[in-house]
DNA sequence: AAAACTAACTAACAATTGTTAGTTTTGAGG
DNA sequence: CCTCAAAACTAACAATTGTTAGTTAGTTTT
């Protein structure tokens, strides 16, 4: 069940096409110009444009969800979890920067693959929202609405796949420093 | 100068579908669907596809451009002067929740008017930039990495159209000092 | 050497795309 | 009732879409 190297190749040069132009926009002819050979040709590795799209989206959306369920059921405090769920999206993007734009921008043309793909983005905001809400009762988080704080948030950590690709070297350790410094910090003194 | 109103519904409409599916995957048949009309007698009202997307975005860019634009030559503090982009994106989120999406993921077909376009976005985030490097300087904002809260608050702001319509009563108060507890203030005690 | 497999190709398809041209319907004001 | 413009229609277009069929050349396995 190893997918062949050529196969993983099609994935990645479509990554970068998507993050450009989006899904629907990049047609199956562009895809096979980088890769150097006929849009036909696609289909000896590929089964379809929709799969591409699925590869890429799921296995993110998959990686987001173990990692999730790995830090919620550690025994560590829920400001020691909430930075772990930002060093998890941290190390996520930057591994994946390019498929991060499907999984934010495209997943509603998933089709076939979209229920099972909204029960893994369900699954995984439910768990946040419960570390919020336990914080709140441990007295380690703010009292403010934790639908505002999930949000907001996650809103950013979702953002990173835009920031990150533009500075140059991306050192990993503050990146993640200052992130949490901000999302869980704030920025008035 | 004045649009017809006709002309306007269209774009009402468009912006809805450009939502759902994005702007490539929206077909002028849909539009005219919902319009309740053949494709053809959209051209007595808009000039093309493109035509609809150039007055989303850009109509949006310009509304942020010039309460920006205010809000930086006001005479109040650094952190009143945060409280008021959050509430500029609020109000206009709640305004246009619809065009927010378009302008989001949909820029990058804009062609002609992408220059335009990118200068608006460049010049708002410049301003931004300097708000919060003069509120470190003010010793009023922390001295953090300030590219990391441009992206961090600007990340949330920008998403409020996903989250926004999902809360059935918005209560613009709320969301506003919720909004600015958390994106300013934090969440850890 | 024969057979099988891999991965490219050419050619074509039916469907869909944005848009134009030309025509008819509609409705308000004279 | 007539006029005239606004706004709808039908029909069609050239281009582009994802995909299939059948073929070919090169490599691997038997």
């Amino acid at each position: 069940m190893k997918k062949s190297l050529r196969k993983q190749e099609i994935v990645n040069k479509a990554e970068i096409l998507f993050k450009e132009k989006g899904y629907s926009a990049v047609t199956m002819r562009d895809i096979a110009t980088v890769m150097g050979m006929k849009a036909a040709s696609l289909y000896n590795h590929i089964k379809s444009k929709q799969e591409i799209l699925s590869l890429i989206i799921l296995s993110l959306a998959e990686e987001f969800t173990s990692g999730m369920e790995t830090i919620v059921s550690s025994d560590k405090t829920t400001v020691e979890k909430l930075q772990d769920v930002i060093s998890l999206h941290v190390q996520i993007t930057i591994n994946h920067p390019n498929g991060m734009a499907s999984l934010n921008s495209d997943w509603m043309h998933l089709e076939e693959k979209l229920d099972y793909y909204l029960e893994l983005r369900d699954g995984y905001e439910e768990n946040f929202r419960q570390l919020i809400i336990a914080g709140i009762k441990n007295k380690e988080v703010a009292v403010v609405n934790p639908e505002v704080v999930v949000f907001s948030i996650l809103s950013t950590l979702r953002s990173l796949y835009l920031w990150i690709p533009k500075k140059e070297d991306v050192n990993i350790k503050d990146l993640d420093a200052d992130l949490s410094k901000v999302l869980l910090g704030g920025v008035i003194l």
